[in-house]
DNA sequence: CCTCCTTGTGGAATCGATTACACGGAGGAT
DNA sequence: ATCCTCCGTGTAATCGATTCCACAAGGAGG
């Protein structure tokens, strides 16, 4: 592969001469820059992007750490994140931790020894230590969706709980009052968080959550599953299933379904994070929707902001209900009310 | 952060016989192998890979170019690419073309610029001029899933002739004669070879295809929903119509509930490539799957070979058919029929 | 006792770029 | 004519690793 010195040797000009000519510095002659861009064009060279990180301590690049690549949710979280950053000169190397902490490291290890000149994390856990080290050590970063208390890192994330308590709201109205929720890992905020709003919600219609009604799931189908089995083995089971998140909400109808249950008929369905495929499931399901472009740009720009220098702002963006079948009302439309329970 | 330099320093000794020690060098001495991780322990000292791929000349990478991520069935393929990589010592970095041939270029490019050690591509049309003169130029490099005729370059896929097959004599059985298709894109080889498959499929039982029921899609959602559509607006609409991916099967499931069709009492629907949603859709959907987790890994140890100077060879693998619910049979289980429609 | 080989170590070149500094020549001011 | 500025260009240092080569010390063999 032709480097620097060959297009200077093409070109008759020395390599300071060609690195100007191509990085556009003003001072050099219109026939030098010809002759280069002449070189070039002969050798179809390209330059080096490792020698040049070497030398400018910066790879235009930043690193991605997500939870799940095969959660939609984070799908379309790292395409928007991608996008924005192409937008703004950056390439972006995604790492998918799985919900393991130690693959989580791992990532966070390989892209800090390729010297990538920022970091977007979505952290699996209470944080590893080679995360805080980077936090602590000054590395560009910002935490998206989910983040880690008492570190100094903006946070962009969107905010659920308004739309928790519309989709309490909506569920009351429709006579429910045994509402369960499967819960994320305990040490992840999302995980906490939207049983604190769920709860919050609840008790402002005058309803508590009975322990029995809070599963613990770990983000995964599986457990989706798992902890809905529980709930219907209960004696008095909920008339609800929250789900804290979409592959969780994909287990627990699996789980429905198994057990020849339909839904919203016997019992309702609801989950946070929606997704292009909630439409086409029996029945549609009812969810809260996160911005989920608006996220990634807004965290790439506060990633790239910190980076250049800038401040750099954590973002709250809301997130809004989207009514669809599965706790018992027709998604709003135009036709009259079709239900006639008692 | 500390360099190589630091590190020789602190211990009293040259970067030479650190740079030993770190790489598992055989003469160095044990007290001197001591010394140097008593630094590195010290500094938390880590080797800086860009500058010791500038001087290997080799980046233990491999780039990754998909056509879609927001499809199931590439996150997937990526997903398993990423752990082989992993296994075997290499990072991936993914580029996501879109299905637009001017970003696969752009992708290719910056990978090829960071110098990655080999590059596995889907590509999404004939084939760009970078990723032809990488070809030629020896970068290693391996097709996945599609593939450019005449290039000489190892290709990584599934065969789903025989799937196809299958699928059309279910369709058959179930009295379907009149069988429509959407098709991926002509320019690439899987849009074109499942149009193939099919029609040798349907000939085979003597049934022919017309210009009518070969809908051109781009593997994309919105594609599926407007050529079935067209297929619907048809004096003589067909009874099946077989999606050539997943998206473009949604799309057309949309396309049929919007009309107020059932599926599959008054149409049926096939997909080629299986994903977990299919099995929660309604009705759940008949799909021909592919072996996506071991193409990742048969397409990573064929790159992988090629970059360590082995042959790295092409692999088939065939695709089978699941059968749900979508054309008309319930999906072969001991259950007995529960539905009793008029 | 001298030579030769082995072992462990250091000096310095190298990878491919960027960039500080030096320098020669052209042109303007005095 | 002399001096001072610019302008365009080249030389060489630099980034952080790896690795070739040289070399010193020590042991074995003659």
């Amino acid at each position: 592969m032709a480097s620097i010195k060959d297009v200077a040797a093409e070109a008759g000009l020395s390599v300071a001469t060609v690195s100007r000519a191509l990085n556009g510095h003003p001072s050099v002659s219109p026939a030098a820059r010809r002759r280069v861009l002449a070189a070039v064009e002969a050798l179809g060279y390209r330059p080096n992007a490792v020698a040049r990180s070497l030398r400018t301590d910066q790879t235009r690049t930043l690193g991605l750490v997500i939870s799940d690549v095969m959660n939609p949710y984070f799908t379309e979280l790292a395409r928007s994140v991608e996008e924005e950053a192409r937008a703004l000169g950056y390439s972006v190397i995604i790492g998918n931790a799985d919900e393991r902490p130690e693959l989580q490291d791992h990532h966070v290890t390989t892209l800090l020894d390729r010297r990538i000149d920022g970091l977007l994390l979505s952290p699996t856990d209470g944080g590893s230590p080679r995360m805080l080290d980077a936090a602590r050590a000054g590395t560009p970063m910002v935490f998206v969706d989910r983040w880690i208390p008492g570190v100094d890192v903006p946070v962009v994330r969107s905010d659920g709980q308004t739309a928790v308590r519309d989709l309490v709201a909506h569920l009351y109205r429709l006579g429910h009052r045994r509402l369960a929720i499967i819960a994320g890992p305990a040490a992840t905020t999302t995980g906490r968080e939207r049983v604190d709003a769920f709860r919050a919600a609840l008790r402002a219609h005058g309803l508590e959550v009975p322990d029995a009604y809070i599963g613990q799931g770990d983000f995964q189908a599986d457990s989706g599953r798992r902890v809905t089995e529980g709930f219907l083995d209960l004696a008095e089971p909920p008339e609800v299933v929250f789900a804290a998140d979409n592959l969780m909400a994909l287990g627990a109808l699996d789980a429905l379904r198994a057990r020849g249950l339909r839904v919203p008929d016997d019992i309702a369905l609801a989950a946070f994070d929606d997704i292009p495929w909630f439409v086409h499931t029996d029945p549609p399901v009812t969810a809260i929707a996160q911005p989920t472009g608006a996220l990634g740009r807004a965290a790439v720009r506060a990633l790239v902001d910190r980076i250049e220098g800038r401040p750099g702002e954590s973002v709250t963006l809301p997130a809004r209900l989207v009514v669809r079948r599965s706790c018992g009302e027709p998604a709003p439309s135009p036709s009259p009310v079709r239900r006639s329970t008692s």
